[in-house]
This record gives C-alpha cells, structure tokens and sequence, in this order.
DNA sequence: ATCCCTGCAAAATATTTGCACTGAT
DNA sequence: ATCAGTGCAAATATTTTGCAGGGAT
C-alpha cells in the first residue's frame, strides 16, 4: 500500500474539489472513483472497503475500491485507520484528527491534539519515540467498558 | 479468539512452571504444547505463530500453535502484541509490559508503567478512555525514522 | 479406556494482483 | 486514439475450524 507516513494532509473540502485534485495531478476522475469519494464525504463515520463497494455498486467492486483509496491515499485526499482486529477504515484527509479506540467495544472517538501533546511530550521524553495515533489509534476501554473492570482486574463477563 | 483483555497476569517463570499450571487447571501438557512453551521462553523477542511453528516442528504444525497459543493465552501463560500491519506476536505472560511501535519501521520497545501513567492520567481526563498499550502498542516514530521527518511534514524518502 | 489434543485440509477474512477490456481524456 | 482504470478471477496472508485419529492422563 506504501501509505506516506507523514504525508502532508492535502485534503478536498467537497468531491468536487477532490476530483480537481486528481485532475491536477493527471489522473482521471473515473465513475468509480467519484462515486467512492461521494461515499466517503458523506459517510458520518469511518467506512470500510466492503461498506465502500456496498455504497457504489454497481458503480465500482471491491478491488477498484481497494485500488481507489490507495491512489486517493497517496495523494492525500483520504488516509485510513485501523480499529482494533477489524478491517482498515477510511476518511477524508481533511483534518489530520487522531483517535483512542476501545479494545473491547470498537467505540473510538477523535482526541483534541492538546491532549496528545502531553501524551507525545512524555513519550518522547521516556524512550524518543514521536506519538502518533491517526494511523494507529491509542488504545483501551471507552467509560462504559472501563465501567464493568472489577477491582482485581477482570473484565466483568457480560 | 476471545483473549481477555483485562485477565490477571498470571504468567509463569519456567516452561516447567507453565506446565505445572497447565495440569493444575485440567488440561494436558502435550508434546506440542511444552514445544510452544520452550520456544516462547528462550526466545528474545516476542515471535509469530510461524515462527513458533517452524521453531517446534515436528512438533506441532502451524493450527494447533494457534490452537495452543490461544488456549495458553486464555489461562494467563502466554499473551500477544500487534505490531504494525504485521502477524501478531507472543510473548510469555510473566510482565504486563506495554510498548510503543514504530510506524515506520517496525521497531517497538518497552515503556515504563510511570511515563504511561502520564498518558493515561491525561486521556482519561480529556476524554474517559483508560489507555492501555500492552496489546495495541503505542504507534510512532523510533527516533531513527523521526530522524528523517522534514519540518514539512514529509518523510524524507530513503 | 477416556477424551483432550493433534495433523491435515478446507474455510474465513482482508487485501492484492494479473489480465483483457472499456471509458475518460 | 490512447492508456489509465475497470471488472472479474485468482492469489496472498493471517487465522480459524471440521474431522478423524492418536497420545496424555
């Protein structure tokens, strides 16, 4: 897949403006490839590839969509994250955003970069790694899976 | 594979202790099981299941390390990491140690439980997830690839 | 002697790739 | 008209599961 690590983000604030994008760069701006990017601008959460053929059929199957998100990836205009054992999720690269993902539930939610800077500042410090969670989210137990630890550290069975 | 993901660290010191865990609870000490064992003791560093399989065949073949590594997990003896993209990999359950992983390159090592306290300490406050890396590591840069970030952003290609 | 555990093969999940054809430019 | 991009099928990688036979207790 050859995801730049630390691409710039280049983002498009609507397909249109991705599809310029694309056109900018020489490439085409193909059925497939608008009816992916309209799926992922409109999607409220982060999609799978499979969520993704399912919205655009018959417009595009699921290796065009594979292939899709890898070229919208490397230029910038959509990058993916991993939530826990399951499939890779893809979004719009507009805001660098990074995430905590519940290793139990899946939940995850976008933490505010002040938070992380803390996180990054004591990291960095310990062992010089540079933190990072908008490829990998952090992760852990969201308050309501935290809720069900029992002192001892079990998880309380459900 | 249903690893409990707050079970008590049960851990044993030797293969021989593990083994003796292993019939306290009820269940066999197989000939492929103690080979598992033996490898994940000596081992360095934390192996894949196919490295496990090659390292005891003919002991065991590559299902029954699944089978094993999971059964082994379950009762507190064995546990494993996700490093990046890659295969997961096991590692004996003596310590509870958490780690951070390069993006980059793969690289991963130990964080003391104090600089996570800070981590954790200043995620909960933000946004009530208790933050655990002890099997989704905390993802970064090693300082060797953060040596290359440009201060655009950019990776520096290699 | 019991039955947990094994090996082997096949399935499941996620993603990638080969190839001939089609549509965006 | 060109050739980037497509659909479809097959391959790859990791992990899981079904089943009949074997070894630990």
């Amino acid at each position: 897949m050859t995801v730049p690590l630390l691409a710039p983000t280049v983002g498009a604030p609507t397909p249109a403006a991705a599809v310029t994008t694309l056109r900018s760069r020489g490439l085409r701006a193909s059925t497939a490839r608008r009816a992916v990017l309209a799926a992922l601008f409109e999607a409220e959460a982060p999609l799978t590839a499979e969520e993704l053929a399912v919205r655009t059929t018959p417009c595009s199957d699921l290796a065009s969509v594979y292939r899709n998100l890898e070229t919208l990836e490397t230029h910038g205009l959509v990058r993916h994250i991993h939530i826990g054992h399951g499939p890779g999720r893809y979004l719009t690269a507009g805001a660098r955003d990074e995430f905590v993902a519940c290793e139990r539930c899946g939940a995850f939610e976008r933490v505010a970069p002040a938070v992380l800077r803390a996180v990054r500042d004591a990291v960095h410090a310990a062992v010089g790694y540079r933190v990072r969670c908008s490829h990998f989210p952090l992760a852990g137990l969201c308050p309501a899976c935290a809720g069900d630890t029992m002192e001892d550290g079990h998880v309380r069975p459900r």
